[in-house]
DNA sequence: GATAATTTTGTTATGGTATAACAACTCAAA
DNA sequence: TTTGAGTTGTTATACCATAACAAAATTATC
């Protein structure tokens, strides 16, 4: 149950990279090109370009607000153009999509197959992925008992992250006490 | 194939129950009465023969399916229309919503307090919920661990279910010997 | 290099999902 | 009976996603 990785980045408004992410997105890269040769794929610019922007949000990104960036930065500007490189991103595992958001998100592992499993707060939408391979073998366990056999599996849990579930108590402390 | 009270039942396309589904609707309706009762929450018509029509369908209905069934009874044919009865009927916890498809399901539980689980095949599209209190203990451990506060769960699974994989290995089978 | 086969991208159009905003109506309580 | 909350009607729009076919780029083969 190891906590593989986190992206819950406090990301205010206009405060784009007070960490290391920017290392994320150049290893998410570095791995990308990596997996693409290897399987023969192309990384062309679009779906380069995709990937990066993707990985530069740190919240899961709107299909079409990735157009919109993708759009500014001369690329066409039609919708068939950011849902190729999204199907793209998604077969080749480099990126998950997040269902109950309708947005897509980088894959912070997509170099050994994995579900993404992920935490999505309702308050500033930060969304962590984690893994869990206790859950991920009872699940199989327990479709197999049905006669049921896995293909994918959707889990999206949502509720308050750490952040802002101090922020709400602080809020309420200060309500009662004034 | 079963019929039904005074409606017609149009899912017939390859269903794979042989049970008396008008069982399920009956007590889903009643229970659904009696919810609302107990929370002064109004049942009223369209929301009424929203869950009904619902629950008449055995696989998740989209909400402009059901729009358009019950606009086919008179009701409005406007959105809002299909989409409140849906908010209400969700927040009353007398439906699921299938974050993956789009769809809607009605709950075989609302009674008790529970999370939607389900198995969707990707062949015949039915669902199956399921309920597994393993799991979702081992998911708020998981979030607790990491500071966050739990309050939905989206778990979707999709595969072959066993009807469909039995009949995949009959279709393989034919093939081979042929 | 020329050519053909394959993949990727451009382009237009459309279908599917969901909500905003405000007006009108219903029903029950004060 | 007025009021007020909740519900429904109506119009408009925003957002999410794909179909279908044309053009261009890339790769493989001659």
């Amino acid at each position: 149950m190891t906590k593989l990785h986190s992206h819950q980045h406090d990301h205010d408004a206009g405060h784009a990279h007070d960490h290391n992410h920017n290392h994320c997105i150049d290893t998410a890269l570095a791995t990308a090109e990596t997996l693409c040769i290897e399987q023969g794929q192309r990384l062309t610019k679009v779906r380069r370009r995709a990937l990066e922007l993707i990985w530069e949000s740190h919240r899961p990104l709107g299909a079409y607000q990735l157009l919109a960036k993708l759009a500014e930065e001369g690329f066409n500007s039609a919708p068939p153009t950011v849902y190729r490189a999204l199907d793209f991103l998604l077969a080749a595992g480099l990126i998950h999509k997040v269902e109950s958001m309708n947005a897509y998100l980088g894959c912070a592992h997509a170099d050994r197959a994995h579900k993404g499993y992920f935490l999505i707060c309702d308050e500033c939408h930060n969304v962590m992925e984690f893994d869990y391979q206790d859950i991920h073998a009872a699940l199989i366990a327990k479709a197999a008992k049905q006669g049921f056999e896995l293909r994918a599996e959707t889990i999206e849990l949502t509720g308050l992250c750490a952040d802002c579930k101090a922020k709400a108590t602080d809020a309420a402390a200060v309500g009662t006490s004034a």
